[in-house]
DNA sequence: TAGATTGTTAATCGATTAACAATC
DNA sequence: TAGATTGTTAATCGATTAACAATC
């Protein structure tokens, strides 16, 4: 492991690997090179190869990475060798939708809350979930010690919310609202905003 | 308008711009400046006026960038001044979500068309669509001439499915399926993955 | 006018690619 | 061994930033 920082692009792109070298070994698939691994996920082969060599030597010349090697490392440096609490702040369509959506298990993640502000929605459930007030977010969130959180508020209401998230401990937060979030120099957030993804492509039409 | 080819990465950041543009019209605002919009969204001022100066001289030295105009003009360049249309492969949970989603109108998307394989589905309502036969999917967007297309179809089903529809002459699809998709390069995919966005915090964790 | 802010140039910084010795 | 493929270096390419003349 290499102690120089490490730029965010190719964090960015671990995952992709991840996702991809997982396959495989849901396949039944061994072994792999870069060059083959660059064909399924568009990334040139010398490109991940240098993307990979930054946390050390996890390849063989002549043969290749080795997928379930690759893929215990690929995890324990993006720390998802282990499952993350989420907290998920917004019961709207979008909320229920993530609350039910069966993929974050087995990719280290795992909503344990759920908040709405709305007096209605408290109280009720989606699935084996309680929908909590937000007025004691901050509180169950600070002392359950959760780091991650989901946005799925409305726009306007976003800014606030995430403030108080960042107050409760939250470390990183994705973002459904079409907004851009301010927060502290040490805390992350994503962006899924598919109108903003769309107009990404509109472009080229 | 600039003939040359404009990085990816740069329109990449115009929807960023146009985001954040328009909640400023939204507010009554008039006019800004490189260095409040960069405040907004993140990004330095002078990579900001760079951005916007590819494609003309929308600014005024001494009071910045007048917002109605620069509102109308990213539209333009983005060609989202008109509204497209755009198909929906799989009713799931997130496909639901995106059909009630209320954010695509104002900002040059509707749903026009919903797809889905399972002969249960096929018939039933969300809000004012009726979900469609996947076998009738090719000839149904070729024969609207849509281009665009939003896929929350299970991850083995993506790549086939993402197939048909670059068959039907779809050029832009909005991928929700944790899967990397194949296509020509004349198609343009966006990835929407939680997961995946979820694996690119926790490094920093 | 004086102050503010653009558009643009040149300098810097960072990312990608090509190439190949090392070696499995 | 011969063939394949890594890890890494150097070269190239591209993106960002700093600075400032132009000008509103």
């Amino acid at each position: 492991m290499n102690a120089e920082k490490i730029p965010d692009i190719i964090i960015g792109r671990l995952p992709v690997y991840l996702r991809a070298i997982q396959r495989m070994a849901d396949n039944g698939i061994k072994t792999t090179s870069s060059q083959e691994l660059g064909e399924h996920v568009g990334i040139s082969a010398a490109q991940i190869r240098k993307d990979i060599s930054q946390f050390g030597e996890f390849g063989k010349q002549g043969t290749g990475y080795s997928i379930s090697y690759l893929l215990d490392k690929l995890k324990e440096i993006l720390k998802v060798d282990r499952k993350w609490d989420v907290a998920l702040v917004g019961a709207g369509d979008m909320g229920h939708a993530l609350a039910r959506y069966q993929g974050f298990t087995n990719r280290g993640f795992q909503i344990v809350m759920i908040f709405d502000n709305s007096k209605d929605k408290v109280g009720q459930k989606i699935d084996n979930f309680t929908i909590e007030d937000s007025e004691k977010m901050v509180e169950r969130i600070k002392s359950a010690g959760i780091k991650m959180a989901m946005l799925t508020v409305p726009a306007p209401a976003a800014q606030s919310v995430a403030d108080k998230l960042v107050q409760a401990g939250v470390r990183a937060i994705l973002n459904y609202a079409p907004i851009s979030l301010n927060v502290p120099n040490n805390v992350k957030v994503q962006y899924i905003d598919p109108a903003t993804h769309l107009q990404r492509m509109t472009y080229y039409l």
